[in-house]
DNA sequence: AAAATCTCCAACCGCACCCGT
DNA sequence: CACGGGTGCGGTTGGAGATTT
């Protein structure tokens, strides 16, 4: 037997909040403060569930939140302990001053993770794509550079915003596509003149390890072509080097992950240790966020205009100007990798 | 101009954990 | 220790606005 509801679903009212709701929660925590929401809306005159209620609060009306787009350096440490403990999102948002888990939920659903797709970058494994391939390459029955380039093959006669099928390791595909990496590079991007093995490989759509485990997850049939880590780069790199020597200083991040899933939580340990970010958010800029930033009332969202950055342009110039950026850096470092991989440069490569 | 499709995010759901009794 | 209510959390959904066809 299941545990019963919190409240009569049937009777009380659900959807987006009116300002006058807001008011009344907003009024009753400013007197009595927060806590028993179960108790609130009877005691603050709402017909909502008291976990409505308390989601309300936590994550649109308490004073401390942020309401403004999410900054760069946000955007980076997001990555990065994502890309450490996964989707614990609460454990994230705690790195982010103002910024709740729901927030940051969505800004990576909706946004970090398709960016990373379209920079060729796994959002569940945060691996190039071509170390993926690398990998992919090493798997016991499937190495031989025929096979190989079939599933490549495959993949390309997906779209890029398809997810990665397990169609990669197929080779029933028609055997018809014979464009090269350049033309195929070029014919995604006219601006790449030069196509690298990343501008190629960043065509391929996100590999769903829930989907498709057989590719991610069967673990021992992998075994790595080279030594390298992206943990031991990460570490290597000048930038987030210099803030491993704070990091115990720093946090207890200890307290933060749970003692199970040791290796992982190794890494995370040493990832997140690294992170260091300073509050830009104040309080009082709240009320002024709320008038002129944007609300939620009635017909969803009204931006300040500042608030979304959906073009291509805008991402170009925010890469471009955080010069050096994470991203970049994982780039360089894997343009490096590939050259150990001369195959896939060679204009001649047929995937065929 | 209208319809179709996409994007975004607030809100919901259900499970797990915490904690007081 | 067991139980039950409250809370935290991550995944998912619904729908409004934006964009494309």
């Amino acid at each position: 037997m299941g545990r019963p509801p919190c409240c009569d679903k049937s009777n009380v009212k659900r959807g987006l909040w009116t300002p006058e709701e807001d008011a009344k929660i907003l009024a009753y925590v400013s007197n009595h403060g927060i806590g028993n929401w179960t108790s609130v809306p009877k005691k603050a005159g709402l017909n909502r569930c008291g976990k409505s209620c308390r989601l309300r609060w936590t994550n649109y009306l308490r004073p401390d939140l942020k309401h403004e787009r999410f900054a760069p350096e946000e955007e980076e440490l997001i990555i990065k302990l994502h890309k450490a403990i996964g989707s614990r999102w609460s454990l994230i948002a705690k790195k982010l001053p103002g910024r709740t888990d729901n927030d940051v939920k969505n800004y990576w659903n909706t946004k970090l993770r398709k960016m990373l797709q379209k920079m060729g970058i796994d959002p569940v494994t945060h691996k190039p794509f071509s170390q993926i391939f690398s990998d992919f390459g090493n798997i016991s029955g499937i190495s031989n550079t025929g096979n190989l380039n079939k599933s490549l093959n495959s993949s390309l006669m997906s779209k890029p915003d398809h997810q990665f099928s397990s169609a990669i390791l197929t080779t029933t595909e028609p055997s018809c596509f014979k464009k090269t990496m350049e033309e195929r590079v070029q014919e995604y991007n006219p601006t790449v003149t030069h196509p690298t093995s990343w501008d190629f490989l960043a065509q391929f759509p996100v590999h769903d390890t829930k989907q498709s485990p057989l590719f991610f997850n069967e673990a021992p049939l992998i075994t790595p072509t080279c030594t390298f880590t992206w943990s031991e780069f990460l570490l290597s790199d000048p930038v987030f080097s210099a803030e491993f020597q704070h990091q115990q200083e720093q946090y207890d991040f200890d307290e933060m992950l749970s003692p199970t899933n040791s290796s992982t939580m190794a890494m995370a340990h040493n990832d997140l240790s690294s992170c260091n970010i300073t509050s830009t958010g104040s309080d009082d800029d709240w009320y002024l966020n709320r008038s002129v930033g944007r609300s939620t009332y009635g017909h969803g969202t009204v931006n300040n205009g500042l608030e979304e950055n959906n073009n291509a342009a805008d991402h170009a110039a925010y890469y471009s100007s955080s010069a050096s950026s994470f991203v970049d850096r994982i780039l360089d470092k894997d343009r490096e990798l590939h050259s150990q991989f001369p195959p896939l440069l060679d204009p001649s490569f047929d995937y065929y």
